[in-house]
Parts: C-alpha cells; sequence; structure tokens
DNA sequence: TCAGTAGTTCCGAAATCCTGAACTATGGGA
DNA sequence: TCCCATAGTTCAGGATTTCGGAACTACTGA
C-alpha cells in the first residue's frame, strides 16, 4: 500500500486529463463523482449501466483519475472516499471538464435515442 | 492506397476526439492544422519544435485525427491537403476543441514561463 | 483473535503504439 | 515513354500499455 499520490494543481497535464476521459469508463466513474456531491466509495461504482467492473481494473481506473488530477481520495477506516476536483481543475483549465463531459451527455442522449428508435422498429440499431 | 475514410459527423464520438488530442504531437498538429488558413500538407508538419516525427508515425497520427473526424484529408497530385473539421465538431461539440487547445496553450505558456525563470537562474526547471 | 469487507498489487495475456524498411502513387524532365 | 524524385502508406518487429484473475494488505466488528 504505497501512499496516495495527487499532483500539485499547477503539475496537472491536459494530455493526462484527455488521456483518463479518453476512455468511457473512467468518463463514466468521473462523472458520478462529480454528481455524487463530490464523495463516492470505490464500491459505489462499480458497475457502470449492465456492465460490472473487476475490481482490479476499477481500482486502476481510479488511480488514472488521481494521477491526473480530476479526483482526491482518501482512505476512510476500510473504504476510500473520492472527491471530485473539479472547481481546481475548472479554475486551470477553464470550460474543459465542462465540455468534455457535455460531449459524453450529448453523444449518450444521442445513443440512447437512436436505440430506442430502433427498438420501436424492432431492429437493432445499424452500426 | 486504400481509400480514405472520414466519419460523418454524427458519427463522431467524444472518446475518439479525446484520444486524439491526448498525445501532445497530435495536439501539436492539429493545432497547426487548424491555424495555418485549414490547409497543412503533412511535410510541413514533419517537425515539432526541435523533435522530428518519422514519416511512418506522422502518417498515423494523421490517420487517428482523420478517424476522429477532426481533419478532412484530400490527395492533391502527390501531396495530401489536411482541412480542419473544427467548425463541424465545435457545432456538434460546443466548447470542447476551444477547451482543449486552451488548455494545452496555457500548459506551453506556462512551461516555458517555468523553463525561462530557470534558465534566468542557471537551474533547470525543477520535474 | 478471527472473519468479513474494501481496495491494491502482481503477473501473464492481449491490445496498442512507434518506427525503419519496403512499397505505391504521382509529377516532371529527358 | 522511361526514369527519377517526392509524398505518403503499409508492413513487421519490438516496446509499451491495458485488462483482469489471484493473492495480498489494511481495517472493522464481534
Amino acid at each position: 500500500m504505497r501512499p496516495l499520490v495527487h499532483p500539485a494543481i499547477e503539475a496537472i497535464r491536459p494530455e493526462a486529463i484527455l488521456h483518463a476521459l479518453s476512455d468511457p469508463s473512467r468518463a463514466a466513474i468521473f462523472a458520478r463523482i462529480m454528481g455524487a456531491g463530490c464523495v463516492e466509495a470505490c464500491a459505489s461504482v462499480s458497475t457502470l449501466g449492465d456492465r460490472v467492473i473487476p475490481k482490479s481494473s476499477l481500482s486502476s481506473h481510479i488511480k488514472v483519475l488521481r494521477e491526473a488530477g480530476l479526483i482526491r481520495s482518501e482512505r476512510h477506516g476500510v473504504e476510500m472516499r473520492n472527491h471530485s476536483r473539479g472547481a481546481e481543475v475548472e479554475a486551470r483549465f477553464p470550460g474543459l471538464l465542462g465540455a468534455i463531459m457535455n460531449a459524453y451527455a450529448s453523444e449518450d442522449s444521442a445513443a440512447r435515442a437512436a436505440a430506442d428508435a430502433g427498438a420501436a422498429e424492432g431492429q437493432t440499431p445499424s452500426a
């Protein structure tokens, strides 16, 4: 158990943020942490939609988010509390997180609409 | 020489854009293509700062940008013209590209300032 | 002390990335 | 027309990264 590493706000690099959020699973995890009053244990994000994320994968996703500077993790007894650092990142890179999370949100709603339309016609949506 | 693939605007996925721009080399290439009146041959971006990018790497970077929907490439005789699709992407994901390119720009100027300060003190900037 | 829970680390397999070498495609002389 | 130069692509390999199961550590409560 090596100590948790959190980059200082001025050491956060845009490429790390983009890389961290370029994985839809990680983006979804981050969205939950941002949305859930800024605190969320790892266990509570272990399923995404209908997909189960293995513990070891989840642990490394959380680590990537932490080392990118997107979240701050603290051990509280046996569990881990993950806080969003969204406000700090927003101050350093204005508009970045909002635009990224918006892009995913609009993508999701478009995909859902397409799936619904396909289901209504009794078809799978065309790839 | 298989034909060039360009995704339709509605098929562009945020994760592809983030992945494409999460590499600083690709982000720099894209910045040049955006900046250079929207047209730039591959050969003209073959060096980035003081680093030379091998032809094969450049070709695959351009391919990643193209398949993410960030640029449009056309063969003109022996060379390739790369146009930015920034306006289209902006319409689909408002604010995304601007925020990303801003983040890199502010990072670059911060790094340059730090390097200058270090040079003024006769030190290398601390990692 | 023991059992249970939460998360991390390790390690092998799979996927991805980088790049030199060989290749294709085009244009311009001679 | 043939040959060469230029611009870029494809292929193959090795290096790096990612994924996930198994074993592990850390903490709590009984």
